[in-house]
DNA sequence: TTGTAGGCGTTATCAT
DNA sequence: ATGATAACGCCTACAA
């Protein structure tokens, strides 16, 4: 492999000129720059990231901690991320977490200890307090889908109360008033946020939130699953379920026509996320976007902004979600 | 930040000895190497991975490249891939191709400047001269979910050609012999197997190819939406209709819905790759099973065993599709 | 505008 | 078993 030396040679210049000229900005004359070029393409030269990684203390890349790999939720928040960032001629380093504490400090640590310029993470399990810590030390840490009071200007956030409350009127506005309710794992704050904003839907149209109408679920599809079988023995009969998340609601809609009810003339059922999918069951799910391809590209953008000098870029930190009709919802007025 | 010199100063040993600890399998007395620990961790000391890189000429990254970074298929795919290599310490950078020539070739190039010690590829758009030429590069190169001539113990494939055989005797054996096929893009190698494995059943069966029944898409939703469309506008009666990936079959299905048709009553249809939304949509789709987490373990393991010296690893480089029976078939006999 | 030289934090090769 | 010391390839004051 060539190196900067070897196109010094060839081109009659020192390293330091060299240097100059893969580092863009810098002044060189026309001349002797064409010179190098030329040398380079004679070589074959490539810049050897490594090197320059451990002489400007800059390894242009971040790193990048989701739950999980797969699923379509991660897929398009990693696909946001991506695509702003390599065009930056940036890389991201990606690891999963799990949704367990142990395994997302873990990967925290090897994202930090690889040198990632700054971290962007969807992280769950992990307290706040341990985020607050985190932001002090040398990486910049960025959050996505999680607010952490005094950590503003690090997160980009949904407005899940907002959305649980969306979910929630948009049943009552079509006259349900008997609503159950399938939420995530209560570590959750997504969870936790939505299911709040359903209970603030309910107080504002004097609807008492039941607790036989309630399951926690894990935000899969047998939560799904489990959480209708579970409703349904308590025979607290209730016409629509909100279940919040895509995933849960996919099961208990087919657990629903296995048990013979029909979706949305016997149960409406509302979502939560937009998942690509949620448009391919049956009937089509109404559910609660989540606009996660834009958050990803904003946390991106902020990145960019703080870390890597581009001062023009204008940051949005919270995003809102808005109802998307479909066909799971009955009209009963 | 600590250095390695710190430690060397604190534990009264020299350079080398400290990176001998942190380098395992040096020979260290237990008594100095007693000293040193305590002084890494007196210290907080953390090696820094980019000298690590420049000096040992290994970056303990592997560069991976997908189509897409969403999309059930290549989610379970890195989450494969990522958990093995994450597993053995090494981390990876990922990239996207989106299945154009010069967006892979590309990212490919963005991979090999970034000094990954291997390269794992789920490419498309580029030839298999191309891929034969950069197999003599440097970088090692690994092929997920294709086959190239002569790049054999470099390639992670799926027979597709028996998917496709699989899935058409599948619905022969239902005795159905009016079927619609709806392949892929042919520039992609998987659509054009899949097709020839569809086309041995047929001839097998003494059925005869028609053209009529046949409608190229885009591996996509919307691939499946139009496909079904030209095919009833064709006015050629069909009983099945086999989409070479599930994305297909669900818009399929969905339009089929939509014009009418009762699935698997009026018209039958299986798929390909049993994403996991397979399960969800209405019927649940009878499909072809493609292992591609399987696949993603075991490409990690291919660069461990290679790139990484874990010689005791055993490689399967060819995987088998089989039939998931579900739903969305109807037996005519 | 261009060149010189020191440093970035390790690993690796010799000696001892 | 341990220690000097030279790479590794590039960046960046500082000097010219």
């Amino acid at each position: 492999m060539a190196t900067i030396y070897d196109v010094s040679k060839l081109a009659g210049v020192s390293l330091a000129t060299v240097s100059r000229v893969t580092s863009k900005n810098a002044r060189v004359s026309d001349k002797t720059r064409q010179k190098v070029l030329d040398a380079m393409e004679d070589l074959g030269y490539r810049p050897n990231s490594i090197a320059q990684s451990l002489a400007s203390n800059r390894t242009n890349s971040v790193g990048i901690m989701v739950s999980e790999l797969h699923g379509p939720f991660f897929g398009l928040m990693m696909a946001g991320i991506e695509k702003e960032l390599r065009a930056a001629g940036k890389h991201v380093i990606i690891t999963t977490g799990h949704s367990d504490e142990n395994k997302e400090k873990d990967g925290i640590d090897f994202l930090i200890s690889r040198n990632c310029d700054a971290i962007i993470l969807h992280v769950e399990a992990v307290t706040d307090e341990y985020l607050i810590e985190l932001c002090k030390g040398k990486t910049p840490v960025y959050l996505m889908s999680r607010y952490v009071d005094g950590l503003d200007e690090n997160c980009i956030s949904l407005d899940n109360e907002l959305g649980g409350y969306l979910a929630t009127t948009a049943l009552i506005d079509k006259g349900h008033t008997d609503i159950a309710y399938i939420t995530g794992p209560q570590f959750k704050g997504d969870a936790r946020d939505r299911l709040t904003g359903h209970k603030r839907a309910l107080a504002e149209h004097d609807i008492l939130f039941n607790n036989d109408l309630y399951y926690i679920g894990d935000f899969r599809e047998t939560g799904g699953i489990e959480g209708i079988k579970y409703l349904i023995n308590n025979k607290k009969s209730f016409t629509a379920l909100i279940c919040a998340n895509d995933e849960m609601a996919a099961g208990a809609m087919i657990h629903a026509r296995e048990l013979g009810i029909t979706v949305p003339d016997d149960l409406s059922i509302i979502g939560f996320d937009n998942i690509i999918f949620s448009r391919y069951v049956f009937p089509k799910l109404t559910t609660i976007n989540n606009p996660i391809d834009e958050m990803g590209h904003m946390a991106a953008k902020l990145v960019l902004k703080n870390v890597y000098q581009h001062p023009d870029l204008l940051i949005k930190h919270s995003f809102e979600p808005s109802l998307i009709t479909r066909d799971s919802v009955f009209n009963l007025k």
